[in-house]
DNA sequence: ATCAATAGTGTATTATTGACACAAGAGTAA
DNA sequence: TTACTCTTGTGTCAATAATACACTATTGAT
């Protein structure tokens, strides 16, 4: 929660730099240690968790402002990003707009608008990952998607769909090149299938059939070091797995 | 393309009513004698084709300003829709822009202003609808979707868009209940899977496959009339229809 | 009665999926 | 050094689903 003051300046700019009414917020999945992630806010002093989210520049496409607003809390550029759906139920700001409304007169004030907010999602290499919070607030970080905090306004719906989503398109889509390091073993990229998935696969037949996408290649050493049996390292073929993203993996009917 | 007055007189009643910079277009899907169509609009004047589109009142889910937005031009209530993209590029508007910028200044102008448009995707029974021009269109009819005139815009994008997820649709969720009529025969819908996905499909294995859905009930008698043998006709179990609709037919992995 | 057009139905072949078991490598502890 | 444990790599068989394909039945038109 803001300030009277924090809120008058920040209004004054945004009424100057935004498209009104209209908001972005991603979900930014990330896979670490067999658990998915996703990078949560926690905004100061309401203590609020919140997805990262930001606004449209007046003459900004909306693909950019998503960027825009990830590379601020994450460090990074060019990321996988999936705009999945319009949220745009008036009421879905309301918590804001009570929170707000009395601190400024409402045509100043940019919080008791209504906004649309349009989700993107993200899929990000853990590891690649600073999290950094915005000016609002005190914590960026990743949160176990199974252990997640209360979230605020209609941001768990906003997660759910988001997750929905990517489940549906494991099924027709590759998935993985912006999840897995650059070399991983298929026991690694199986457990991350089965973490999104929330349910088990079998070795055998994971393997036959992410092989028979033909996106994967083996390279000549195994990994070392580990105990047991030393894994073969893949990556993916991103030209394979580009067309692959275009074209689908079911051609079906 | 309006005059003076009429467009100041718009632009003050839309500042009023509607969330400046969110548009919403759709793309009305039907079929009709083996033909897939769309609903399309020519403006009075400048002659140019259109998808039907509106905006959002202030107060109204965005759900509902695409029902109200189609029950103007379609006749029809609760339609089967479908969000599945916005539309930001800020340039996408630009030939609005210029046809209007000279006619008010940019404060008062609706049309100079940078819209986000959501895409809508609607499949309804031809017969059904009785297209209805709006208060700009001279001309509000089904075009075939093998024949379309050029379309304004960025309406050709959202139109292949909404296709290209149609498509992408058909392999995971029932399609016909609201394309086809109440009752309908095997080849007919059959038909429409052919026109949708723009290729030949095997009679046999197309009508073992849809049966396997289970969501079709053979009635008792066949259709009477038509020259050669009476086919059966079919219709949709609305309660199965639906919870495959929600569940989806591929739960892979 | 014959023909032309369309609808209904089944089967054999092939490809895909799912279930399952054993052998191989690498560290660990005796 | 050897046996043990853990994990990875791989193959086969059975069930299921997808494909290709051909004949019979019904109806109106001649």
């Amino acid at each position: 929660m803001l300030t009277k003051e924090e809120l008058k300046e920040y209004c004054e700019s945004a009424r100057e730099t935004y498209l009104p009414h209209v908001s972005i917020d991603c979900v930014v999945f990330g896979f670490h240690e067999g658990l998915m992630k996703v990078l949560l806010l926690k905004i100061k002093n309401d203590g609020g968790w919140y997805l990262p989210g930001g606004f449209v520049r007046k003459n900004e496409p909306i693909e950019l402002s998503a960027n825009r607003i990830l590379k601020e809390r994450t460090g990074l550029d060019e990321i996988f990003l999936q705009q999945f759906h319009v949220f745009g139920d008036p009421q879905r700001s309301k918590e804001h707009f009570d929170m707000y409304k009395d601190m400024l007169p409402p045509d100043e004030n940019w919080f008791t608008n209504r906004f649309l907010t349009i989700g993107y999602y993200a899929l990000v290499d853990f590891c690649d990952v600073t999290p950094a919070p915005d000016q609002f607030s005190a914590v960026c970080s990743w949160c176990d998607l199974t252990d997640l905090p209360e979230l605020k306004l209609d941001h768990a719906l906003i997660l759910k769909t988001a997750l929905d989503t990517l489940r549906l398109q494991l099924n027709y889509q590759p998935i993985g090149y912006n999840l897995m390091p650059k070399e991983f073993t298929m026991p690694e990229l199986q457990k991350l299938y089965e973490t999104i998935l929330d349910k088990k696969l079998d070795r055998r037949n994971f393997q036959r059939r992410m092989l028979g996408f033909g996106i994967l290649t083996r390279s000549e050493k195994p990994r070392k070091g580990g105990a047991h049996k030393a894994p073969y390292l893949y990556s993916f073929d991103l030209e394979k797995y580009k067309a692959a993203l275009t074209e689908g993996f079911r051609g079906d009917w």
